[in-house]
DNA sequence: CCCAAGGGTTGACGTTACGTCAGGGTCAAG
DNA sequence: CTTGACCCTGACGTAACGTCAACCCTTGGG
């Protein structure tokens, strides 16, 4: 007969373990030598192993009890369905493999492609890296508040820079921020360049139907704008001058009626 | 911004364990909003899905602290190890679908290959299938002790079987077990048919130099020797006439001299 | 004969990564 | 003004053991 080292040995388990599923109840408790000892028969061996495959293929122990205390039809189903289960596992940590060599390749997984698409659109135009880690930041946002609609976003500022004065405007913007000025005081005249850019893409999109468009809901358009705002005091001034011109807003812009300009 | 809720939807994940990082440490916390919530930016975003990614993949969260926390050439090496890992994992896994699939086959998980051919040799010889569950359960504990030398003593098993009479007296001992005769009072007559046989054997075996071998070790020998014992009375009165013509033992059985015949 | 080593015993608390209440406050909508 | 869907903190629950602590039994050596 077996001590409950030599069983634990034999079927591969530590002898906690033993003690444990003799705890709950899931391997019977064998008889005690005239001193207490635990002893072990065969009975014990095969019913141990039995647990320890089960135990390593994820089984709960209580699906285990269920299972090896069955009749022999719902124990070969219940395998079918452990083996299922394994099949499922070992396609999810492949997976995990991919996702992880992504992450040491400084991919962005918190960007779906068409965004990380994009940047890299940005970024081949001579874009600033500064100014594209501020967009990479407010995408990040928008792409977390509508996950479903953010393809065709993307799809649209492509079609945006397709516009030589939309790319203007971005290495504006980017040399802006990389010369350090976004902390100095604001200089008008190029603060009216940018506004003069905007508007005349304004003019061209709205002749083309293009605006007020109701692609992004609210939430969304109030986020960029106030990312917009938050990047630099010469964008608020944009803005000012932009109203004062007769627009209103900015991700969702508008036309005011000229009799209503304030 | 984000909530607390659409940050973890957008990483997959759910709110406690969004709140469980910041406990301990792994997602800093954020500022609040004027009544108490919790609100997100894009870095939060970008850490999340790290630590999900790495987490998916099983690393430990103090683990993943350490990597994320660290320089980009400790992280990348952190990736290899941890993909290592998952490799190793996933042929784990697939290890375990095959060890189930002998589970659900019926097959002796707790039997090495050589026993199990064993058994099937004794079946194919018409012994009852009683006798062979004794059989194999005596020959889980002998394997459960000495493995290394289990496929040693199957080949001189193998060997035995070569032999008509041991044939027989197997077939005895089958019949003895499956007529319910184990719990009858002792027949003489069979007895000692059987002690014939066996002795017959041995003498045979003696003459060819085969008998007091030392391929099991002592513990082995008693272990067999009772589980012989405790199989029915019958085998201790096989046993006990055995000793009178001058044997000693059983498993490893011995000639005792003439004059020491008590 | 005693002692140390190496088994065994029970009991109880520790660990990991959250799940799941309980008992509140907040916010937008009808 | 309520209702439902959020948010907050605090605290206990879970699975499958790991890891002591404090003790008993057996065995080989000085």
């Amino acid at each position: 007969m077996l001590t409950i080292s030599q069983l634990a040995g034999y079927a591969g388990v530590t002898v906690r373990a033993v003690r444990h599923y003799h705890q709950i109840g899931l391997l019977p408790e064998p008889e005690r030598d005239h001193s207490g000892y635990r002893i072990y028969g065969a009975t014990a061996v095969v019913r141990l192993i039995q647990i320890h495959t089960l135990a390593d293929a994820g089984v709960p122990l209580a699906r285990v009890q269920e299972l090896l205390d069955a009749g022999a039809e719902e124990f070969t189903d219940g395998i079918q369905d452990i083996d299922k289960e394994l099949r499922a596992e070992i396609r999810r940590l492949q997976n995990t493999r991919k996702r992880l060599a992504r992450l040491a390749a400084g991919d962005h997984l918190a960007l779906p492609p068409s965004v990380v698409e994009y940047l890299d659109r940005l970024r081949g135009l001579g874009v600033e890296d500064q100014y594209i880690v501020l967009e990479r930041d407010a995408w990040i946002l928008v792409a977390a508040q509508i996950p479903a609609e953010i393809d065709a976003v993307m799809a649209k500022k492509h079609e945006d820079l397709d516009d030589p004065d939309m790319v203007r405007l971005y290495r504006l913007a980017s040399d802006h921020l990389a010369s350090g000025a976004a902390d100095s005081p604001v200089d008008d005249r190029r603060v009216v360049e940018v506004a003069d850019i905007v508007e005349r893409l304004l003019i061209r999109a709205a002749k083309a139907g293009e605006l007020g468009d109701e692609t992004m809901d609210d939430q969304v358009v109030a986020l960029l704008d106030a990312t917009m705002i938050e990047s630099s005091p010469h964008a608020e001034r944009v803005l000012s001058i932009l109203e004062q011109r007769g627009w209103k807003g900015w991700t969702r812009i508008e036309r005011v009626p000229a009799d209503r300009i304030k």
